[in-house]
DNA sequence: ATGATTGCAAAATTTTTGCAGAACG
DNA sequence: CGTTCTGCAAAAATTTTGCAATCAT
């Protein structure tokens, strides 16, 4: 089941805290709504094991039949605001379109092959920590939000 | 003058080594026809404090008188084969276009405020070696070639 | 009830492509 | 001169917006 994992970190009070039930969960502590389109989308990117844009969570409607179609148009809304409520993040994979991945999980970066596309996630405290200095050395900003981080590389598949 | 910087790094040779020889420099040591699209592209770069995307790399043309305007399409193959060439680096800024910059400039990331959009550059030693570091620790990547880094926040002007 | 959200249609923006003529080396 | 590059026009892809209907709280 998809809520084994949530149902080790800690107690399942409800029958219906499965995959759906935690994004209904993250929507409210957020102070969203929630609605069929913001379930939808997070759904759909929880189930991704790799980043998404807006045509390609889109077209995976289609695949997650308890999903009802949401219009195109509803899906970059709904971005734009989870993405400015914290619950997405934005990732740059150098392509024309945006993608996106949920902001739940754990803070991590990309090495993304320029060739097949495949990625891998990493964490390291070592560059997080050396980050974490860069803005004392800065004349313009005295803190920092967040950070882009992606390596691209050739993976050994295609190298 | 432009070229002061380049006249106290080497002999400059000819009496057109200003900043446009510099770009026709680039273009033959990389391997690329000299061709006034390409030229308009690199000097408005090369003008600019701030990587620029393709609608505002057009539009500054007109305001640099001696370049001939080149039509938009032709900028994105320019750059698309700039790119290609390592000539110039796309940069994340998290906006729905992609902008560039000259990959001669110094190796350096971004810090962009995310209200003003005004962008400061840096450099950072220690977050290059834990970068290089990183590498070792994939299951999937023996070796990358570039990376993405760029910190968001509010810069003490707007927070 | 009522303010937020969505669907639909239309537009705006960004990017890509085919082909004929111009330019580079 | 042969190949590469550019302009132009058209299309494709991505993103945004207005408004009326629907939904969530």
């Amino acid at each position: 089941m998809l809520n084994l994992l949530a149902s080790h970190l800690h107690l399942v009070y409800d029958a219906d805290m499965n995959e759906n039930g935690k994004m209904k969960e993250i929507l409210r502590v957020k102070g969203f709504r929630v609605t069929s389109a913001r379930l939808a989308v997070l759904e759909t990117l929880s189930k991704s094991r790799v980043p998404l844009d807006v045509g390609a969570i889109y077209k995976k409607f289609s695949k997650i039949k308890k999903l009802k179609k949401i219009n195109e148009a509803t899906v970059y809304r709904t971005i734009t605001s989870l993405e400015e409520g914290g619950v997405l993040k934005r990732v740059d994979l150098r392509k024309t379109s945006s993608y996106f991945e949920l902001a739940a999980a754990r803070h991590h970066h990309h090495i993304v092959c320029i060739n097949c596309n495949d990625i891998e996630d990493f964490e390291n405290p070592e560059v997080e920590k050396a980050l974490g200095r860069v803005v004392g050395r800065s004349a313009k900003f005295k803190s920092v939000h967040e950070h882009s981080l992606e390596l691209f590389g050739l993976c050994k598949v295609c190298s």
